[in-house]
DNA sequence: TTTAGTGCAAAACCTTTGCAGGTTG
DNA sequence: CAACCTGCAAAGGTTTTGCACTAAA
């Protein structure tokens, strides 16, 4: 928050009080969530306040690098805490958009051994895996008992869906 | 294409012209193309066609699972052939949302690895880093020629950007 | 007093849907 | 003939913008 205002000065932009409660209630929450639920949640504190507000503050927070828009299934924008120190990838549900965030020593290395070979800058401090997670997968097995866990694609093909 | 008609056809729908131009047309561009870039392009092969077509069979290859809706920092749905067979993984540049694929076979092994710890199911056969492209990295040297490759956060904190 | 911040409402944007008419089996 | 496909235009939902006004430096 601290940061925020810091990097806000240096851009010349003024201290706004509706601004820090858009920015303060995103904090507070903690990560991953729409423009539309925060606008709810600011709507607790500050009942006064205008979507606009919501929209405007998070595009700042975007352009200081804080926070990081996402878009998943439903397309709508999805904004969370840019957290450079502690790298967690991250599990993502292609039917829930569940995160499960999880630490792995040799992802960390392989990493940037690949960010060399492709001659590239890593810049979230992430990798990405997709699926289905447990508790989708319950729901999942009802229909397809024949579903199974830890597939190889030399061994098995893909889980057929629906 | 031959097995989208074949799974229509189990779905109870009828051969159909436009969607056949469409999907083709999606087939032959190959992957990632928005709904919109699609339109254009299917226009040039059948003028006639409306929007309504382009959305629709969009929707229809995405239930049959032969093709993957994503959205990108735009906002707009995109869409790309879904290759189970040949497990490429991706590199995303965060600028310019240009697409590196490659192989690792390490990155490959460690996948399951930890699919299985987690007890998810993997669906899409990919695993995707993020970060700044070479072509974009040469521009922002430009402004910023302090960048390095290669940053590991143990040793040196992530770019700071603008 | 000049510059930026705000809420409201309207606009812009992408996607879906209703409907009337056309096509397929 | 019944069921599906299509284009058009209108509706739906999310995000941005214009404007008049307020608040901070």
């Amino acid at each position: 928050m601290a940061v925020f205002r810091d990097r806000l000065r240096k851009r010349g932009l003024k201290p706004a009080s509706q601004r820090d409660d858009v920015a303060l209630t995103f904090f507070k929450l903690g990560r991953h969530i729409s423009a539309e639920e925060l606008y709810a949640e600011v709507k607790k504190v500050n009942p006064h306040a205008g979507q606009a507000t919501i929209y405007r503050t998070l595009r700042l927070l975007k352009e200081c690098e804080l926070v990081h828009e996402r878009y998943f299934s439903n397309g709508k924008g999805r904004y969370e805490i840019v957290n450079d120190k502690d790298p967690r990838h991250r599990f993502i549900c292609d039917r829930c958009g569940r995160i499960i965030e999880f630490q792995n020593a040799r992802l960390e290395r392989i990493r940037f051994a690949v960010a060399r070979e492709l001659g590239v800058l890593l810049g979230r401090q992430k990798i990405e895996l997709y699926g289905i997670c447990p508790r989708c997968l319950k729901d999942e097995r009802r229909h397809n008992p024949a579903i199974r866990l830890f597939q190889n694609p030399q061994t098995r093909r893909c889980a057929p869906a629906s």
